[in-house]
DNA sequence: TCTGGGGTCCTAGGACCC
DNA sequence: TCTGGGGTCCTAGGACCC
């Protein structure tokens, strides 16, 4: 069997450990620029407000509702969410974390489901009391059933939480009464076939031929159809080394200014190149890009694959790469709105090839990232480095900060004073 | 006016090999 | 007019996830 533990609402959540007065409140939680709605309140659930909505197109509603809402603020979450992860790894020897707020645990070393389930009240309660934030967990012999028995954990009060799939009884039940939208690897494009094949629930599609399933949704669908009927054939790839790293980000405006647009992009820049080295590795190519706004009909990209001749995560090199790129395909009067740096082909910085026409001193190269780094390290990020920092009043221009809770797990300013 | 960011996997088709 | 058979590797783009 396997466990799926997975946060409720979990960025409201976050905001609401440190903001307990909100716990009974309509909140969201917002995207860069406060774009979009990432994360809702069962309150905000409630009104209808769907995930990924524009927060302009809501306004009205939030006013009218008293909707709370706040930036993103991912150093919150991403400390939050590590020290779940930690409680969760001293229960089993296999955790396969999936994303920020859920996590796989392997439990085959607990043959009793009973046990195995007040396993998971324990772990449930253990959070909710230590880190503050509540989830829910579904137990199932495997990963799309989990989330199925997670979902009824989490809609239903009378589970306390935790729901198990562990009978055929059981397994035909619960997939009764799930819609086929909300299956775990059936998107938008999907349903739309499966749908028009009279398919309603996750029941429907799974009493359908093998056949079906591999025709209309070929391999990754027939997958699915087979977890539904109980095999366990969807692993989840432990990744410890990313096989892409991107840094992109939409500005609140368009921007004109070209040395403006060169310094964000040399910082996204230099933050991939920092994550790169983090995990010990290379990247053969990287994408750059900026482009005007997705939602105006004339559209201008920088967009360009540079691929490095010897694998790299030399912040000055790719800088260097960067640059050519954006002063070559550089528009005047064009404001530019999304910009980004991906690096992809990705290998492990140990026996790096070096090609035989290499013209970099790349030992040099290595011992001067190295002092960089530690500098960087000992007395906080971008202390040193190759391009300027942006300055604040410009970064304001950039980027708009809103409504950002403070760090209040990982900076010591932030940490907040109880007064006895 | 305003509309996010960061990932993985799979497939089809092209280029190439003998 | 008709014009093999069997492979591999790479890439772009689609679909999906949170």
């Amino acid at each position: 069997m396997y466990a799926l533990v997975d946060c409720n609402n979990f960025f409201v959540s976050c905001e609401r450990v440190f903001r307990p007065d909100l716990r009974d409140k309509p909140v969201v939680v917002l995207s860069g620029n406060d774009g979009c709605v990432v994360a809702r309140s069962n309150e905000v659930k409630q009104l209808g407000i769907k995930m990924g909505v524009p927060f302009y197109q809501i306004r009205p509603l939030a006013e009218k509702y008293g909707i709370v809402h706040f930036s993103s603020n991912f150093a919150l979450y991403g400390d939050l969410s590590s020290r779940i992860m930690r409680t969760l790894s001293r229960y089993t020897d296999d955790l396969q974390q999936y994303s920020i707020d859920e996590a796989f645990m392997d439990l085959s070393y607990i043959t009793d489901t009973a046990e195995a389930k007040a396993l998971c009240e324990r772990i449930r309660t253990e959070i909710l009391r230590g880190i503050g934030v509540p989830v829910s967990i579904g137990i199932a012999p495997n990963k799309t059933l989990c989330k199925v028995a997670s979902h009824y954990a989490k809609k239903y009060a009378g589970y306390h939480g935790v729901c198990v799939i562990d009978s055929e009884d059981k397994r035909v039940k619960a997939l009764g009464g799930y819609p086929i939208d909300e299956v775990w690897g059936i998107g938008r494009q999907s349903v739309a076939k499966l749908q028009a094949a009279g398919v309603r629930t996750a029941l429907d599609f799974a009493s359908k031929q093998a056949l079906f399933a591999k025709n209309l949704l070929h391999q990754p669908g027939l997958n699915t159809w087979r977890e539904l009927n109980g095999e366990d054939c969807i692993s989840v790839r432990e990744l410890p080394e990313k096989q892409s790293i991107t840094c992109s980000r939409t500005f609140a405006h368009g921007v004109t200014d070209r040395d403006l647009l060169e310094q964000a992009m040399c910082q996204f820049c230099a933050n991939v190149a920092e994550k790169l080295r983090k995990q010990h590795s290379v990247c053969r190519q990287m994408i750059v890009f900026a482009h005007t706004s997705r939602f105006q009909e004339q559209q201008f990209i920088i967009q360009a694959t540079v691929t490095f001749s010897t694998p790299t995560a030399n912040t000055q090199e790719m800088t260097e790469a960067l640059l050519r790129v954006v002063r070559t395909q550089w528009r005047p009067n064009t404001p530019y709105k999304r910009a980004g740096v991906i690096v992809i082909n990705v290998s492990p910085d140990s026996g790096v090839q070096q090609s035989l026409f290499d013209t970099r001193d790349r030992q040099r190269d290595q011992r001067l990232q190295q002092t960089l780094d530690k500098i960087n390290n000992r007395h906080g990020k971008r202390t040193i480095g190759f391009t300027p920092n942006i300055p604040t009043e410009k970064a304001a221009e950039l980027y708009d900060i809103g409504a950002k809770s403070p760090a209040y797990t990982t900076r010591i300013q932030d940490i907040i004073t109880l007064k006895c």
